[in-house]
DNA sequence: ATAACACATAGGCAAGCATCTATGTGAGGT
DNA sequence: ACCTCACATAGATGCTTGCCTATGTGTTAT
């Protein structure tokens, strides 16, 4: 039963328009910070919160260099997620694979 | 970019433990909410707090039979969650399908 | 009609969250 | 050494949310 504990979180995490259009960007590869900064109307430290909360849960990974922090997507995650809501909404019942 | 707007509230609808499980529960077929609320240790308000959000986002469908009312999964609208997942993961961008 | 049942609504409360300003940290450049 | 840049942390604030109790609504049974 604590695989809903261990996913809502990821849930969480996507329940916002600004982390969701995060994770859109960071599809399309590694980015750092300021960029990502520039493309919303939020101040630093409000990215900060978000990122942190991305890589709380596991969907994004940070790499510092230098001044700068890199993020992108944790592919493995993302598919744990996929294969989460998979099992929760396919008409089988408890039987979520283990990761 | 409204796509993110429009698919935020699926995700805070599922980012509820006990949301979830209810979706788990639903997508074994219908269920009337009193059968539901038996698995559960929240009170008749809250489940039914819990149910308006789950039909409000369209990803449950509700159906009144008499004293009852019937919930169920809407197929149609897991797919496109899992479609927008899929789109916002993936590493193209901004082609997301319209529904 | 009355009672019982299934569910919704109203209102309140405490916890959580998204955001801000102010400040701290640490790396690079001059 | 000093400043600047990229980022994190602290603390405050207002909105949202999950839960409750109390009550309303509509249906079925007696």
């Amino acid at each position: 039963m604590d695989k809903y504990n261990e996913n809502v979180g990821l849930f969480k995490a996507l329940a916002d328009t600004n982390r969701l259009m995060i994770v859109d960007m960071l599809s399309c590869g590694e980015l750092c910070g300021c960029k990502i900064l520039e493309k919303f109307q939020i101040t630093q430290p409000t990215l900060s919160h978000h990122m942190k909360i991305l890589c709380d849960c596991g969907l994004v990974n940070g790499r510092k260099e230098g001044k700068w922090m890199y993020y992108s997507l944790n592919d493995a995650k993302v598919q744990e997620l996929k294969n989460f809501l998979c099992a929760v909404t396919a008409s089988t019942k408890e039987e979520l694979e283990d990761e």
